[in-house]
DNA sequence: GTTTACAAACCAAGCGCTTGCTTGGTATTG
DNA sequence: CAATACCAAGCAAGCGCTTGGTTTGTAAAC
């Protein structure tokens, strides 16, 4: 299955929305802003300049301004889980699944769902406790697919951390590169991947 | 120079605020506000009643509310920059600078500075554009103590991956403790750093 | 050792503005 | 002809910050 196959197999189920839509353009404004204002920076009426409405007519869409956060965070945890599992799938060997792991988040950190991710990782503060635990559930998920990989690259011995704290760390450093990487520098997204498997002393 | 000498040498030279006097005070529940709730949320409603006094007389200590924040981080950087380097200093081999270098970092973040590390890291983007060039200035001194660490460590050849890279991985993966790490949990400090140590294929 | 002078620290009140959101009505679409 | 999508206007609340006046700490003057 290609990425746009599980992109359209989603939006079939209703778990994302349409990028072309109306709903689906102001999630992706809205994410865009959120990165570069921060959700409290960004009123209502930011948000429906963007995508060319009036304020009020926002709350057709959502009942609140939180609802788009949770929106925003929601769907991109479950695009991208379907993303790096099939990334994952393809590999054979464990050192093969976590290149594919560490390679597909640099890839929605810095990539298209750049803005949405970078939300996810440091706007939670700003949703209701009622949000925070339906995105963390999705979160869970997500997570479960790299500490099974690290926790059979630990059992073989080429890992000498402990797997959860490895995922935290890697966590907090693929997160942290939409700070300062730029994907048409002199860096690409694979070297960049090379880069973190060599810091963790695993190259060949 | 002990922790503690060190602290009140800065303060001599007024270059960080006496945490006992009522400027010092402000700043440190202003830290902790600011990390809890983010800076925009953070009002200075908020930030008078946290030392009790009324929103109004803040402005005789501090012109903006943005000026309190920046303060937070100017005499965080001060500070933290001067332990690091005489944590460094206290150690000879490159090795051995770094494992420091690391530690201390992950002191100052899960610490008692840790509130203002948080902000330093995560709220940068509410600093208006001149206090962000004033703080960026103070950072590349900071920086500059891990680069020439690591560049040395390539040459030696004990590290295979960019320094400029690792130090960026490095930063978003420490910073990144202060959402998951307890220091009263089951891991201690050092226990920490002997994982980022292990993480990097460095332990011995 | 009391008085006087003065600045720093603070309070009570509130101004002007922006915020998220509501309302009542009008196009547009199937 | 209903449902959906939208507009124009604005409300109530909360925001950063200002203002005019009072308390408090301190140190010289008597």
């Amino acid at each position: 299955m290609t990425q746009d196959a599980i992109l359209h197999s989603l939006i079939a189920e209703n778990l994302v929305s349409d990028p072309a839509g109306a709903r689906g353009r102001l999630l992706r404004e809205a994410a865009r802003l959120f990165r570069d204002k921060g959700y409290e920076r960004t009123t209502v009426r930011d948000l429906a300049a963007a995508v060319g409405i009036q304020s009020g007519s926002l709350f057709h869409h959502f009942r609140t301004k939180e609802e788009i956060l949770k929106a925003v965070m929601v769907e991109t945890i479950r695009l991208n889980t379907a993303l790096m599992q099939a990334a994952m799938d393809a590999e054979s060997t464990c050192h093969g699944k976590l290149r594919a792991l560490i390679r597909a988040e640099l890839e929605f950190i810095n990539g298209q769902t750049g803005e949405a991710m970078a939300v996810l990782v440091y706007e939670w503060r700003s949703l209701s406790e009622a949000s925070r635990v339906e995105v963390l559930e999705l979160r869970d998920i997500y997570e479960q697919l790299w500490l099974d990989v690290l926790n059979a690259m630990k059992h073989q011995g080429d890992l000498k951390a402990e797997p959860f704290v490895v995922r935290r760390m890697l966590t907090g450093a693929l997160s942290w590169t939409v700070t300062w990487y730029r994907p048409d520098g002199g860096l690409s997204l694979d070297g960049l991947t090379d880069q973190v498997i060599a810091m963790m002393g695993l190259a060949e």
